[in-house]
DNA sequence: TGTGGCCGCTAAACCGGTCTAGTGGCGAGA
DNA sequence: TCTCGCCACTAGACCGGTTTAGCGGCCACA
């Protein structure tokens, strides 16, 4: 036969198909015997579940789904998703649950995504990311009563769990190693303006610049683009009095910056110091390596994954913070001596 | 009500469900007027098709499966995946095919995983990518029926369809323009030596070698990692008597390398020239920046979705070759000057 | 001896679609 | 007028599971 169904076990083990779905599930309703003998032509039949079968009686459909609005061409070597999916990925995966994923192009597309899939019973949780600052997908997914979790979101966020890190203490404590450093002047070329992160991060600049009273202390917004990471380092070190740090808020841009640097004679970390907010084997490869935050995004999925199970089981929505990166010293630091010493 | 089912709109249309089903999905049955009456309906309805109930029913699920065996690390910042991906993704969306995802340890968990989603009907066909020498995958498969397109994988194949680009002939371009600029002694750092393309490139270095009757041309293999990648740097460039160019598998490892040469004190591309086999941003954002083969992974995702989606629908497999990539010649390639010169 | 409860199991409804066999009505051709 | 064919549609089986109502048998207890 092509492919076995509980029907068939029925007929094997001379029962009923309730019998059998009992003894499979691990239900009460058969003895212990029984079971065994089920479960044994089961495995010797080769049988699997009919997910779509599974998925029409139950209401579970042992899916998740994670739409990222971003064009492809941002998505590229970003180290973040992959991360983040390999995380996501090994604690679904042991619990059986598959992940679907879309990626989309804004955020209207995500939030129609969601509702085709929620329409379609395609999935049973969602998993949202680069939460925004007035985030209307929050309100979309609630209405949906879709179970989520927000991925990288701080705090207060409606109904909905979430797994965050925080940014505003991973930004203090940067400021305070280059302030103590010695350095007075620092720029920070920061990710896309309207995400909740880059706002925190700018914040706690500002305020860690007034309580130490560094002479400068500015954020430019990019896209997150090695492109506009590139641009905001030629303008940043054009300045007639150019920043001694430069605080970057992906490690492409970081690594862009320090080409720019490069090209413009600017030695690192004599001249200007360079801190990534973000860590990957990128920094590491380069000359010289770049100090960055360093933080677990694997773990993050993975925290992520088990949240959003909970949540599909009916525990109540958490908030659940995740440690604080700590920042790896590499080369690209040192006190500030300045072209004019 | 909570989620409006055919029923629903045949009631509300005062026919029956056989004739909805008709209606909304364009087939022969109903008058036009009917048709356009239902459709309204269900329009009204916020109606969407349960994708587990037609999944049951026909026999597609809608949904293609992607399961990459490779630990989280090395998945890394290689730009590859997410470009294919996004481009699998375009495709597959506008024919609203859900994309599934898997990522495994090794070949072995991925063969089991593709034997648990044909058992449960979970997808409609799979993507293979990463084609070993002898790959156990593609006799698994086969005798899954499952259709399937494998994306880089050359030649034949078996019975499954492939869209892949010709190593040999970009390996050649590659060394061909190097010996044009006057290098002699071109070393390899290559991938995992049992990936397909791997070997085709080897084996390409090698006959340019002795048709162009170059003093010396090993591959060495590594694993993909930058930090493999450093390492068989650091000893190809520790030699008595080093090459003066060298290509590397992957943009990643291209980047080691420059930073390897880097800390050693090696001009580039006075003293080395380096070759990247695989373009993305990374190689822009590097001083000097790289030259590397430039090819469109997110077309050869588009490419490979198209395809799989043919077969599904019961075309005979093909095997499509893409263009092969081309050379983008940025500054870290120069002819030799050597340092003994 | 009656009865109440539990155990182990069966039969059948049900989930929401697809699809096939069949049916009534109508127009055309003999 | 009869028959044939076609059109538009209906009724209901079916996909492969889950779940509920119910049933016979056995044991415990009064």
């Amino acid at each position: 036969m092509s492919r076995p169904t509980i029907a068939d076990i029925a007929a094997a083990a001379g029962v009923s198909k309730g019998a059998v779905s009992f003894a499979l599930n691990g239900r009460p309703g058969v003895s212990e015997q029984t079971r065994q003998r089920i479960l044994r032509i089961a495995a010797d039949l080769d049988w699997h579940p009919h997910s779509a079968a599974r998925a029409l009686s139950g209401a579970r459909t042992h899916a998740v789904g994670l739409a990222l609005a971003r064009p492809a061409r941002t998505l590229g070597i970003e180290p973040f998703f992959t991360q983040l999916l390999s995380g996501l990925q090994a604690t679904l995966s042991t619990h059986s649950v598959a992940l679907q994923l879309m990626i989309v192009e804004d955020t209207a597309a995500e939030i129609a995504t969601y509702r085709r899939w929620a329409g379609e019973h395609r999935v049973d949780g969602l998993v949202l990311v680069d939460l925004q600052a007035r985030d209307p997908r929050l309100d979309a997914v609630e209405a949906l009563k879709l179970p989520a979790v927000i991925v990288g979101g701080a705090g207060r966020v409606g109904e909905l769990s979430s797994v965050w890190v925080d940014d505003r203490e991973a930004m203090l404590s940067i400021v305070n190693y280059l302030a103590a450093l010695g350095h007075a002047r620092i720029a920070h070329v920061s990710g896309l303006p309207d995400l909740q992160h880059t706002r925190r991060r700018s914040r706690a600049l500002r305020d860690a610049a007034s309580k130490l009273q560094l002479a400068q202390a500015d954020s430019l917004p990019t896209d997150f683009s090695d492109a506009e990471g590139a641009a905001a380092t030629r303008a940043i070190l054009s300045a007639s009095e150019p920043p001694t740090a430069i605080v970057y808020d992906s490690d492409v841009m970081a690594v862009a910056g320090l080409g720019v640097a490069a090209e413009m004679g600017v030695a690192v970390p004599r001249e200007l110091s360079i801190v990534s907010f973000d860590d990957s084997t990128l920094t590491q490869v380069t000359h010289p390596a770049l100090t960055a935050l360093t933080r677990d995004t694997y773990a993050l999925g993975e925290r992520a994954a088990t949240e959003l199970l909970a949540v599909i089981d009916g525990d109540p929505t958490a908030n659940h913070q995740f440690p604080t990166p700590t920042l790896t010293v590499r080369e690209s630091t040192a006190p500030p001596t300045g072209r004019g010493h």
